[in-house]
DNA sequence: GTTTGGATAAGTGGATACAAAAATCCAGTG
DNA sequence: CACTGGATTTTTGTATCCACTTATCCAAAC
């Protein structure tokens, strides 16, 4: 039902999509550390197959922001600094604002559902301590920017939360706080239900910048 | 003094980096109709390479959003639907919003001049009728977003003006129009000096979004 | 006259080979 | 004992080669 648009799909049809899906998942969970050198033969071998899909893979990893690569220098993981991981909180306080902006005159009773189910599903993780709860976290933002309709925008949103994804991880791993986030997304749904586009918009804006917030006063990233 | 930042600089330390900027370079100027096929072999030939170099450069443009690949069936030029080009030009509209919100603070007399500037330059090349006015107008766009100070956000704005740059061209030599563009960019500039921060960005937004409802009266983009 | 099928050509993906650049190591020097 | 410079090793970048997939074309069938 809610297709899962942060990851890409789970298929390859091509070694360089198998490796690009390998190293994508991977830097999602965090498994390198910021910094780290990724070296092309290692993971070649690692998935068995020679480096040159590898390389290729490199590049749209580089695209998505997820590895740095220099020339004749290699491929670092990336990892955001402080400023940096503001940045991508604030483009996308912007981006799903738009969305929301784009999918209010859309929803309908059986959305309203499909949130009230996400954010129990979240809940119910975050009680668990399971960091379940980021992937969950990202099904509920993505449910509701993927209503906008707009491939290009749910796109660059997705990837903005796969950047965001190693950092969310941290956090929530060092304080549980899945109270104050329920109260946030519980809210986020109520101005939805209101049907005020304008507002909706900014109370979006406003939650992924109070994430921001709260996030930035503990994970203390890395430089790249 | 001004960076441009909507192409890659000219100088390539590697081949991939050359195939790169000559085939952006010739995107851009919509030397290639939407849909055709790129062919490698036929891309290295003209600039003395292999095909591998120029395959890794059609990854970059790919995730540029310039053009499609797809496993076993080559590269093709992308070009955006109608419906693409309006949502470019909303994600733009947010975009720049939020980064004349960001710069705002930071602007001083000496930003006012060179605006000033750049709109005269951009007002000249417009009644030479030389299509340089597309240029002109991304720097001053490129100008003022840059003074953000956040390169994520500079970027992604920049590979917006590059995307579009195709359908402006064709708009602009359709018809002559620097005329209600010269009050509108001047409204821009007036409204930072007022220092009003959300007004100044509401008037980004909606400018830019303006232009996106002009051009798509004309340019009637093609499939993919 | 259009359709279908299959031979043939063209193109793509990937592995290997080789060249060039960068990193590492180590000995000699101050 | 730190530092410099150069040989050695490692890694990256590019070219070439081969296998496999897709596109093209032409002839036979309907």
């Amino acid at each position: 039902m809610i297709a899962n648009l942060s990851s890409p799909s789970p298929v390859a049809s091509t070694a360089e999509e198998e490796a690009y899906l390998y190293l994508h998942k991977a830097l999602r969970l965090g498994r390198y550390k910021a910094g780290e050198r990724l070296i092309p033969e290692d993971i070649a071998a690692e998935i068995g197959m020679s480096r040159m899909p590898v390389r290729e893979a490199f590049r749209r990893l580089a695209a998505d922001g997820l590895v740095t690569l220099r020339p004749n220098r290699g491929c670092v993981v990336a990892g955001l600094t402080l400023d940096e991981l503001n940045e991508a909180f604030e483009i996308r306080s912007v981006l799903e604002g738009l969305a929301v902006r784009l999918a209010m005159p859309r929803l309908t009773a059986e959305h309203f559902e499909e949130l009230d189910r996400l954010l129990l599903r979240m809940e119910r993780a975050g009680e668990a301590g399971s960091s379940d709860w980021v992937l969950r976290h990202q099904e509920f933002h993505a449910y509701i920017y993927g209503l906008s309709g707009r491939p290009k925008l749910i796109r660059q949103i997705a990837a903005l939360h796969v950047a965001i994804e190693p950092y969310m991880r941290i956090w929530f791993d060092y304080v549980e706080k899945p109270l104050s986030a329920r109260e946030e997304h519980q809210n986020l749904i109520d101005v939805f239900k209101s049907g005020k586009v304008a507002e909706a918009e900014r109370v979006m804006e406003d939650h992924v910048l109070g994430t921001a917030s709260l996030l930035a006063e503990f994970a203390s990233p890395s430089r790249r």
